[in-house]
DNA sequence: ACCTGAACACCGTTCAAGT
DNA sequence: ACCTGAACACCGTTCAAGT
């Protein structure tokens, strides 16, 4: 369903088995397989041993690599993280010259464009159970990003942009709207509601819209 | 954490082993232990084996009322969902007389006490990776819920009640909203957004408030 | 330095055998 | 009818041994 992980898939994912005794970058072979394997398979079919089959290597040796199999998927999570920063910074850089609610607005269809081309990697990093979020990276650059929406509601309210009310729960409930909408989708949930399934995220971005007018002054 | 899942605890689940032939009620008793289950270790930690011992039972005999590992998490999604309908049904119950917007918002509200009151229902319910939520009850119970809430949205256009906008579109911002919210809160964030903590399920009504205040003509 | 392959303690699930 | 307990094919993880 969506696009592989990188541009160019390692050697020895689709290629023969080849078995040589240095596999060359077998980290990285590692998270591309494992994110295939549940684009494939689904999340909960992802086992270490697995991946390692689908690489090529036995199956203790991505153990090399990644401590555990919630170090491997939190790996993949950071990856995610990684991608999601991107879109944000590239939508917060195209409205550079924008107000504060209308940036508030690109950093949301940053997310949306995000979650919609990488599903697997929504899925992974808004699935707790089976990372180490806390103990990883993805807290503090979560937080990071929670902080400078935070600032945009403020700002957006200090240059009456905003109908009265407390901005930092405008931007908490953008925020949960974001995820809920991410997430209803990643679900399935979309047909069952009279959603016009044109296209999902042309629609997702038309909710967040309505939200986005229904809070401004 | 939360409170246990039922009034009183099964005799097994916290007595001497007893190894009786008849267990009594095995079924419930193995949800009861699920669910505590959960509660204490999480729900990846989850056995059918650490359930069975849980309640003195060989690791086969869940299998006799529930054929898979899936099956038994959602028969509890499934008490969760009766639970969530009952506290709806209360809070709707309690709005009879009001207008379909503040009705919209009693369920709402009737959706976030039973989020924060079972904290393991939730989770279970909204892991689909765990549960079969279309070869179930589920779905179906859920889509009764969401045609609620899209007939309110409507009804409440209809009365003159809503700013311009799609209603539908409100009825499902409104659904992701609480989704998220609840979510949000599950996972932990709230925190380190600057949300008072006096009382989590205040500050999500206020939220919510918020939200319907924002969207009311 | 990096990987293999055997080993251990788990799991989910099945099923003949007991009561 | 309901449960036991052995069995099977998995898993995550470890670690000595190979290259």
């Amino acid at each position: 369903m969506s696009r592989p992980s990188t541009p160019a898939a390692k050697a020895s994912v689709g290629g023969p088995p080849g078995r040589r005794y240095h596999h060359g970058n077998l980290r990285q072979a590692l998270l591309e397989a494992t994110v295939q394997l549940i684009e494939t398979q689904g999340l909960d079919q992802v086992s270490v041993r697995a991946v390692a089959k689908m690489v090529g290597v036995s199956p203790g040796a991505p153990f090399r690599h990644f401590p555990t199999r919630t170090a491997l998927l939190t790996a993949v999570a950071e990856q995610a993280m990684d991608r999601l920063r991107e879109e944000i910074d590239k939508a917060l850089a195209a409205a550079a010259g924008e107000n504060a609610l209308m940036r508030y607005r690109a950093l949301g269809i940053g997310f949306f464009t995000w979650a919609f081309g990488n599903p697997v990697h929504f899925q992974v990093i808004s699935t707790r159970a089976v990372i180490d979020f806390e103990g990883s990276s993805l807290r503090a650059r979560n937080d990071e990003i929670r902080a400078v929406m935070a600032d945009m509601m403020r700002d957006a309210q200090a240059a009456g942009l905003l109908r009265r009310g407390d901005p930092v729960r405008y931007a908490v409930a953008g925020r949960a709207l974001g995820y809920g909408l991410a997430r209803m989708y990643i679900d399935g949930q979309f047909p069952s509601w009279d959603v016009e399934d044109l296209n999902p995220l042309q629609e997702v971005i038309g909710i967040f819209d309505q939200f986005i007018a229904s809070i401004a002054a």
